[in-house]
DNA sequence: CCAGTGACTTAGCAGCGAAGTG
DNA sequence: CACTTCGCTGCTAAGTCACTGG
């Protein structure tokens, strides 16, 4: 935001607190009906009684009414409650001012044009608008630069007064649709109970989705087999049946069907080089035209210009819908959305758009509805379009302004976690754990969902309450990542979970049942214009990022400074709950890392071993660099031969083999089996040496090795020591944390540019290209100085 | 008022080419 | 050079939140 914005809230915040100090989050109780005492009788909320899967069935009207009284006279450790709990909370004055009235004064007619400003334009603005944070009171400065001036308000003001608009004029070309079916040779067929089905295209190409996925995980899970198979079904009967009753899934053999699409894939594969390359430059011939758009007259990149091809639905978590088919979009379903007058791109032979429409409040290009949760799809922007990068800016903006307003904020819900009525409690505990715990708001959702939750969603079986102030939280979050935490909570907040959670609320029941998402931002708002939510996990991302930043000394090699920002960058992750699932291999490629470094270990010793026998003196010359020799335990030594020779063997007969394998090419004569055993026969004395090794602990020592070599080699093996300890901590310490979507979402791009600056470290280092060309804004205008 | 809708951001993962390794 | 591992990108699901209209 500008300077002179953050005077204007400033002032006219600091006007505000002199009249009503705490005012915000209490306001609730003034205006709520819902006036129920923290220490009960009150109306049944509407939420209790709820029920999800994890409750146990019960009577949902009897608990109704047990859970009518929801008092805190029997919390034995409560003493702290006002002594005014009977009695309605003290009101105060509804505050009146909003963050409208900050913004508004700065909202003239003439940002509006700004909108059309291009986005170099609008780089040039974040500049100035940095270089006038130093000029805060001057008017007058700002009058002698105004037509500059005048550009950089509108770059990021523009939607704030006008943002209804999104475009002046929109140009494109359409979407792609994806190819038709096509069908599978005569003789790949699906099998039912042994015998092969002729099915119908429409049947084989929904068989052929799932046999394509035989070997994932989502193929193995029931509810997906059983949705799929209802789904076939319905296809299979529409396109008139076929010469077998299918009746049971388990009957269903998708082998041939599975075996064919690897081989496709083989054969793509197999491809050489330059034919892939042909096949690609076609491909992208013909996406040209769908991959940019004109916005406002400017050349802009489309985001998802291709229409998702059918499939199966692969919901996440234990979705119910999960394995449904996802149906052909036709060009009938989509809506398109453009400049009016403008050439509207024809439709695919024979057949014709769902509508041509010409909104400039919306940034989409072209819209369909999906048919699993009946929600609607878009074409957008790609992130490097102007459109996307306001847009993000603005976030960014909107989450640093909540700096000023953040003490406030604490202050205010701290003292209502005190608050005798219940609603007020749980908005300045949901307040609480939203800031702290960086959750999300969490809405309500239905049954025909995965079952997970946020904050206002939590359940009485999501949290466990450890006296005196240790809280669990072990719930499934967005995407059925799991969120489990042990953490220590402010006293009263563990009292008030503790009152959340009191009988007769018990496993199933709401937590927060008297606010909601939409009441907490209603709240927010009245703090900051545009503060919900979920600007706090922003917020506090971004602040923890500038903290962990300023942690780190000017000084090392840029590795190191990489490696110190991914830190900082994982401890925001961590922060936000930024997960990614173990990989399959990550366990064996640990293991991996460990026997190398063992290997190398052993390597060392032996060197050091042969400089010893060159020169025994040394050792008494210099003890430490010999103190390692016997570190080595002679199971383990003897565990490492074995893995080295089995090793070196392997190779030997992949060498052999891959020798032969070319000789066959070439038409020559093949090495013979005698060959290879020659070959073994060398590593089968290695091996003898190895174990006389063993025993004696004394390598032999070949003629040309010298100390000097033996030391380099040590030297070498050292740092590869060091290196590789180093990639196993942070592998080991990133394996179940995701850096990128904090990156990509929550960390102001500003700080790493600052970074990047102030640490001479090359932005490729720090962002890959996607994100260089989404965060251009912040490169060309943040310096090494730029403060979150 | 509030449930439903619509539009947007946030999210993890598959697949693939690039880079690293022996 | 072959093989493995890494890291990026594209994809699309799953959230948030404002708005609408009965």
């Amino acid at each position: 935001m500008s300077s002179s914005d953050d005077n204007v809230a400033l002032s006219l915040r600091n006007g505000d607190m002199d009249q009503d100090e705490d005012m915000p989050l209490s306001q609730i109780s003034s205006k709520s009906t819902d006036t129920t005492s923290v220490d009960g009788n009150s109306i049944e909320s509407k939420k209790l009684g709820k029920k999800r899967k994890a409750s146990t069935p019960t009577n949902d009207k009897a608990k109704k009414v047990k859970r009518a009284k929801n008092t805190i006279k029997s919390e034995s450790d409560d003493e702290d409650i006002p002594l005014a709990s009977t009695t309605t909370p003290p009101k105060k004055t509804p505050k009146k001012k909003t963050e409208s009235a900050i913004a508004k004064p700065e909202n003239g007619t003439k940002k509006v044009k700004s909108a059309k400003k291009n986005g170099v334009k609008k780089v040039d603005a974040i500049k100035k608008e940095n270089e006038a944070k130093t000029e805060k009171e001057s008017s007058s400065t700002r009058e002698d630069e105004e037509e500059e001036e005048e550009e950089k308000y509108k770059w990021w003001e523009a939607e704030d007064v006008d943002g209804e608009q999104k475009w002046e004029s929109l140009e494109h070309n359409g979407v792609i649709f994806p190819p038709e079916y096509e069908p599978l040779p005569s003789h790949v067929k699906l099998h039912y109970d042994g015998k092969p089905v002729d099915l119908p295209l429409e049947a084989e190409e929904v068989a052929g989705f799932f046999g394509a996925m035989m070997e994932t995980d989502h193929a193995k899970n029931p509810t997906f087999q059983k949705n799929f198979f209802e789904d076939f079904c319905k296809v299979l009967k529409d396109a008139g049946g076929c010469n077998v009753n299918i009746i049971d899934f388990h009957k269903m053999d998708f082998s041939k069907m599975h075996a064919h699409f690897e081989m496709l894939r083989d054969q793509k594969k197999l491809l050489s080089k330059d034919e892939k390359k042909a096949i690609k430059a076609e491909k992208d011939k013909f996406e040209e035209p769908y991959k940019t758009c004109l916005l406002n007259g400017h050349k802009e990149q489309v985001g998802n210009f291709r229409i998702e091809p059918p499939g199966l639905f692969r919901g996440r978590g234990a979705h119910p819908k999960t394995g449904k088919l996802k149906r052909r979009v036709m060009p009938e379903d989509v809506t398109l959305n453009l400049s009016e007058g403008c050439k509207i791109p024809e439709p695919p032979q024979g057949h014709k758009w769902a509508e041509v429409r010409h909104d400039n409040t919306v940034s989409w290009l072209a819209m369909w509805k999906e048919n699993i949760a009946d929600s609607f799809k878009y074409v957008r922007f790609a992130a490097n379009s102007s459109i996307k990068g306001l847009s993000d800016f603005k976030k960014f903006e909107t989450s640093r302004k909540l700096r000023y307003h953040i003490d406030e904020i604490r202050k205010d819900y701290t003292k209502m976690l005190k608050d005798p009525l219940m609603q007020n409690r749980q908005m300045a505990t949901a307040c609480y754990l939203i800031d702290i715990f960086a959750l999300r708001a969490g809405g309500e959702k239905g049954e025909d969902e995965a079952d997970t939750v946020g904050c206002c969603s939590l359940r009485y079986e999501h949290i466990t309450l450890k006296p005196p102030n240790k809280v669990i939280f072990d719930f499934l979050g967005k995407d059925s990542i799991r969120f489990y935490q042990e953490v220590e909570v402010d006293k009263q907040v563990f009292k008030n979970l503790r009152i959340f959670k009191k009988p007769p609320k018990q496993p199933g029941d709401d937590l927060f049942d008297r606010i909601s998402p939409p009441l907490l931002n209603k709240q927010f708002q009245n703090y900051m214009k545009g503060l919900t939510a979920k600007v706090f996990r922003t917020y506090n991302a971004s602040k923890t990022m500038q903290d962990q930043l300023d942690l780190i000394p000017n000084e090392g090699t840029v590795a190191e400074k990489v490696v110190k920002f991914n830190a900082a960058n994982r401890t925001v992750a961590i922060l936000c709950n930024h997960q990614r699932t173990v990989s399959k291999t990550h366990g064996s490629s640990v293991q991996k890392i460990h026997d190398k470094l063992k290997e190398l270990e052993w390597q060392k010793i032996r060197a050091k071993k042969m400089i010893l026998q060159l020169e025994p003196g040394l050792k008494r010359k210099d003890p430490e660099y010999f103190e390692e020799l016997d570190d080595l335990s002679k199971e383990d030594t003897e565990h490492i031969h074995r893995a080295v020779i089995e090793r070196t063997r392997e190779a030997a007969r992949k060498r052999f083999q891959r020798e032969n394998d070319k000789l066959k090419i070439e038409d020559k004569p093949l090495l013979t089996e005698k060959d290879l055993q020659e070959r073994m026969e060398k590593v089968n004395e290695l091996e003898k040496e190895y174990a006389e090794e063993l025993k004696t602990g004394k390598p032999q020592i070949k003629k040309s090795i010298t100390v000097e070599k033996l030391k380099s080699q040590v030297e070498t093996l050292t740092n590869r020591i060091v290196n590789t300890t180093f990639q196993l901590k942070d592998k080991e310490d990133n394996s179940e944390v995701s850096l990128g979507t904090s990156k990509m979402n929550y960390i102001d791009p500003r700080l790493t540019v600052m970074f990047s600056k102030k640490y001479n470290v090359p932005i490729e280092k720090l962002f890959t290209k996607t994100l260089r060309d989404k965060f251009n804004w912040a490169i060309e205008s943040a310096d090494e100085n730029w403060k979150f």
